[in-house]
DNA sequence: AACTATTGATAAGG
DNA sequence: TCCTTATCAATAGTT
């Protein structure tokens, strides 16, 4: 695939060579990594140059990819090795798989991937599924914001109910002063200058709305699929 | 270099997957030969297929394309020490525990149960995956029966026709038996019984109407979801 | 590094 | 798995 032809035989100029190898490092690193992720494969890749340099690609790790190469090996050549605690560490580690295996499967048709091999039963039992997941996701999102709502109302109401105290404990204060004044000011002219240490300038605007609105509660969406009609057809078991 | 192009993800279809798998790692593999002798390079390839099954190439041995690699990351050598296999399986074990772990937490979230420490976005997040899962399995649950009710129309069809035929035929050797049986009683009186051997009460009622209904597709489900109006909140990131 | 004519790899379908 | 074929992708040779 080029602009001609060629025999696979050692390139011997040297820069050619550099030029290839670079150019068919490139393109075998892709291939290894399309080959991983279509077919979902493990795959280790070691390349060092003719000048010694080392290039390296592992869809996990090399470290992984070696441990389990050497691990291939040693199962190949195992004929029957009465280690019954190893035996048992690799059951466990092939039972795990084939559970993660399955999970994974299960997991991708959830996802909506994957939903080649089912049946229209099957795939309605899917939707079935998903619908009260949905609905259950829904409601619990809803709770949680309209427990957050009802938390900012109780402050809110907490925050107001502070306030009409401080107000009265200051207009109490303010009236003290005022007899207290008086008193003082009454019997003789001394001290004119003294106290009226406190001189609030209060905004009376004590009948702020505390209830915050938000009494349609946003239950559109799950309220939505109950009522979504279905289809037609009615499948029985 | 297909017959079209492919987007590089798993292939969902194990058969398409496992075909590809074979195609393809012939090719990695003659790639990495061709890149070896071209440019005099040490290759070392390792593929673990979905199923387990190890596939290797190296140009010289693996066993010294690891060394090579192990001295060129500086990297102490896995030594085959009978304990230290044992410490991998268990490693591995463990470490297949915690992805299946991991994995089955999602898995319950997506089956909308265990949402309690998810916070409203992830909620959010979560519905809106639901939503699109929701969507994929039913247009494919609904082409899965559009299929069949196309296959139901064709085999209805091609019923349709061949009782047609039939019923032409039929006619046209009643018509032949009727001639006959004019000139045998024509020239003589002899053998009065004798053919009008098929003698068909056909009901005449060709036109039935072969297409079955249901032009209007069962896509109400999938429209649905998309024109539901959203929650009113907006989360910001 | 770019370019591009050409070969090679492979997706799809039996 | 192997065969076939239409297409796309890799790359050999060139600038």
């Amino acid at each position: 695939m080029g602009r001609g032809k060629i025999v696979i035989r050692r390139i011997d100029n040297s820069t050619s060579r550099q030029v290839t190898f670079s150019k068919r490092r490139n393109g075998i690193f892709k291939k290894a990594k399309e080959l991983a992720i279509l077919c979902d494969a493990e795959v280790g890749l070691m390349i060092f140059s003719s000048t010694g340099r080392l290039y390296e690609y592992s869809s996990t790790s090399m470290k992984s990819v070696i441990d389990r190469y050497g691990k291939a090996k040693e199962e190949q050549q195992v004929v029957a090795n009465p280690n019954s605690e190893l035996k048992f560490w690799q059951r466990e580690a092939a039972s795990l798989r084939q559970q993660l295996h399955n999970l994974q499967e299960n997991h991708r048709q959830l996802m909506g991937e994957d939903l080649s091999g089912l049946n229209v039963k099957e795939l309605q039992s899917l939707e079935n599924q998903l619908e009260t997941s949905l609905r259950g996701v829904r409601s619990k999102k809803d709770h949680l914001l309209i427990d957050e709502i009802h938390e900012l109302n109780r402050k809110a109401s907490l925050f107001h109910q502070e306030n009409m105290d401080l107000y009265n404990k200051i207009n109490q204060i303010r009236q003290e002063n005022a007899e207290l004044y008086k008193k003082t000011e009454g019997p003789s002219e001394v001290n004119r200058e003294s106290p009226t240490p406190y001189n609030f300038a209060l905004v009376e605007n004590t009948d702020v709305p505390v209830q915050l609105g938000l009494s349609t509660l946003p239950q559109q969406n799950s309220i939505e699929i109950s009522n979504a009609p279905k289809l037609g057809l009615q499948l029985n078991p």
